[in-house]
DNA sequence: CGCATCATTGAAGCCCTTCAAGACTTGTGG
DNA sequence: CCACAAGTCTTGAAGGGCTTCAATGATGCG
């Protein structure tokens, strides 16, 4: 039996909460808020509401509005993924999160997830680590519109989208963004992004498809990208690191 | 009379750890480690070490070296300012620091660390935070670089560089980076950056130096800009958050 | 005084943008 | 079930912002 909350289990399971005890007390705590369809917006810009969301089923952006008009895209959230834990701890934060797909989202409500926190310092801990693992696709996607051509950019940008759909147990193949969304995160016009993807699709990396890309040819694209995931510190990373934690204890994980 | 330490007390402060009793307890975990000269690494990428660095005096920078060789700026760091601290979280992080200038640095062992943030939950907070600023930092500087042509671009990396150096209590009328770091943090090339510079000089914004930027029309640069310094968290905004955690509670902040 | 770093300038050219229009797909209401 | 609207994808043409290359001028330091 597949759950709505088994994504949000997993990621949660990525980022050191491992224990069945700490996730029968977290899962409770949330509270369903409904449907959403693409193009809405899941959490407001300037909005200082007193929870935090999460995306159970679809997919979605963390964006920002210029004040030319243009819309930058910094990550994509995917089922299972926090939408804007970060207001947790800095309330006043100008995040806006759109829904690209139909979004199913939860809420928790800040007053439980703190009661639950000084219960399970494992749960603050968490909320941490997937706050810099975010700083950390920040600064690969700096390095990305920063240095590098329109072909090996969207490469990339491709690349990550499947690490990340695979490591949260979702069907990698085709990536639920239009061309429109990966322009906007790549920072390039629509009209050189599809350009482009006509070159990946000649070069057999992408097949034609309305609605989402389509990999075809996952080894060549990982070539074309020199992709490098590390920075996504994947669960295996994740062992050597709690690994580290054990040998030298920490505030946060003492009770 | 003047110390060393004072801009990282002055950051302390503006990070919430404003009470007498912490700064006296966490000072003493200070080791002084020497003076670097500008072209050096303060942090190499990749290293492991169980010890963290503070910027006590000078200007550096995060930095990543790209595949194709180019150097991609993430933030620049201050007097004051911590380097690495988000190694305390995160060991294996690929971050590397440069020294801009002639910098005297100062490190934190681990495990000191470790005993003062059970000690002092407002500690743990305080470095929570400083990563979520500059979390917030990357985003801004996505923007720039994904949205504002050159010459936006690099006032709003200006106007940046000056209210940081203001609110670290330093000398912000001429910024003590040269055109070549500008230009790596911009995603520029030199060339271009120069011709810019000069574009904001004709405009009256900038005077003709060597060696650091020297800003003569603050106001006008601002307008060019039209920078929101929302983004930085300032002290100001602070005040705001520290009281909304007063009437919340906070986890970390329970002793 | 020579060397290294930093700043500047010119010329050529390409990557990418903008504008504009058309084809295709999807969803919705009559 | 069809028609229309809205969104997505595609294509062509023109142009400009920025890069690269290459060389020269400044500045400062040992």
């Amino acid at each position: 039996m597949v759950r709505v909350v088994d994504p949000l289990v997993r990621r949660l399971r990525n980022l050191g909460l491992d224990s069945e005890e700490e996730l029968r007390a977290i899962l409770p705590l949330l509270k369903f808020k409904g449907r959403i369809n693409r193009g809405e917006d899941i959490v407001q810009a300037g909005s200082s509401p007193h929870y935090s969301t999460v995306l159970l089923e679809g997919a979605a952006c963390r964006y920002k509005i210029t004040e030319n008009g243009r819309r930058q895209i910094f990550t994509f959230r995917y089922s299972g993924d926090l939408c804007d834990f970060s207001r947790y701890m800095l309330p006043e934060s100008d995040e806006a999160i759109a829904a690209l797909s139909e979004c199913t989202v939860a809420i928790v409500r800040h007053e439980d997830l703190q009661r639950a926190a000084a219960l399970y310092p494992n749960l603050s801990f968490a909320l941490w680590r997937d706050a810099m693992l975010e700083a950390s696709i920040f600064r690969e996607r700096l390095v990305n519109i920063g240095q590098r051509p329109a072909l090996p950019r969207i490469a990339n940008l491709i690349c990550e989208q499947m690490i990340r759909l695979e490591a949260a147990g979702l069907d990698a193949s085709t990536i639920p963004l239009t061309q429109v969304d990966l322009a906007d995160a790549a920072a390039l016009s629509t009209v050189h992004m599809n350009r482009t993807i006509q070159d990946l699709r000649e070069l057999g990396v992408l097949a034609k498809s309305t609605r989402g890309i389509e990999v075809v040819h996952r080894d060549r694209l990982f070539e074309i990208a020199k992709f490098d995931g590390r920075y996504l510190n994947l669960p295996q990373h994740t062992m050597k690191w709690m690994a580290f934690l054990g040998t030298q204890g920490h505030p946060l994980l003492a009770a």
